[in-house]
DNA sequence: ACCTGAACACCGTTCAAGT
DNA sequence: ACCTGAACACCGTTCAAGT
């Protein structure tokens, strides 16, 4: 029982693994992510440096996922709605995934093309080069938010008694949990979009590409 | 060696003691969180539910580090402003705490007073019931978004190599890290209000209150 | 190269025993 | 009520041993 003559383990079995327990239990473990493939705990280590390089795999995983779109010939807006909506998109089929990659720095050369783009289509609209960098960590701050919202329990805010009459108001229009922070996301961005163009008009009120 | 005449332990000095290994390591755990008291790993059981009522209580210790300042008397936009950073000023001065705040359900009254407040504020601005729900969760989203970009590493995106030229000239206007988060943050809480202010407008170009 | 089993240093939580 | 020490079931990681 050692060496067999196919590999017992790939790389891809342990994220598939990885990511089932997540999406089932909100988390994984080593211990675990071996029992479902039918191996010992250490032999993991022979194809995967610990468990932050599985975080690493399952975040490309999920990037991947989402087919990047070409966006060069969409107007500024457009262009940067696509490409907000597929950074959050991925956390969406697995939405338990995103407090774990929270937690690790981003490396991965997708997620770095994503930002090129978004970078190019500020720059497309308008904006200069210490603004276009404030604008993607403001992107990036909200979709990850998103993508937190969306593994939030169902009960996000549950106002302690009647001290909170406005709060208990807007939350009596609440849709269904995942229509609800489907419905913040598109609702949020388009602020978002729109903020960005006001702050553009201010500047010049006519003349863009 | 039992039942001291005067207790060892506080809820205090517990949540103290987590929140030091927090700013220091990142993380903490309750044999570290006891030999920091001098004391045994699990008498930390007779005065705290376990490590999520830590957790808990360090949220709570956070947000009631920021001075609550009364709103009603401003206009709708600056308050907004005022308590949007306030929700984020927090974690300013626990920015490694961010990360372990997001696996947890917010119950804390602190919390759900300051939505109440923000929820006022937007009807007081002329959003509707269904329309400030959505507000209120895209303020989270950023909120957090925004503490845990403080928590982020020096080097948030490294491009590697030169295919991702937009992206490293903004990233050449970036100044130090922690000024880079904070202006990140006002760039996009000021955006985040224009876009609300255009939303309103776009409905009636006059009458306010 | 790839798998196993044992080992190590860490967790969170429970509980009988002591005062 | 409050502290201790031992115990339990879990972690991630390493490493000698086997083929």
């Amino acid at each position: 029982m050692a060496r067999p003559s196919e590999p017992l383990i790939t790389v891809e079995a342990v994220t598939d693994a990885a990511l089932e327990l997540v999406d089932e239990s909100g988390d994984f473990s080593l211990p675990r992510v071996a029992k479902r493939i039918g191996v010992t705990q250490s032999s993991i280590y022979h194809h995967v440096k610990g468990r932050d390089e599985i975080v690493e795999r399952m975040r490309r995983r999920v990037i991947e996922s989402t087919p990047r779109s070409a966006v060069d010939g969409l107007p500024w807006d457009d262009a940067l709605r696509t490409l907000i909506r597929a950074y959050r998109d991925g956390f969406a089929r697995h939405p338990r995934l995103a407090p774990l990659l929270v937690q690790q720095t981003v490396q991965d050369e997708l997620v770095i093309g994503l930002y090129e783009d978004i970078a190019r289509t500020l720059e497309r609209a308008g904006f200069s080069g210490a603004e276009v960098l404030a604008a993607i960590s403001t992107i990036d701050s909200f979709a990850i938010g998103a993508a937190l919202d969306l593994a939030a329990p169902d009960v996000v805010w549950a106002p302690p008694g009647e001290g909170y009459p406005t709060l208990s108001r807007a939350l009596s229009h609440a849709p269904a949990p995942a229509q609800r922070a489907e419905e913040a996301f598109e609702f949020g961005l388009s602020v978002f979009v729109e903020g960005l163009r006001a702050r553009l008009g201010a500047r010049n009120t006519s003349r863009n590409g």
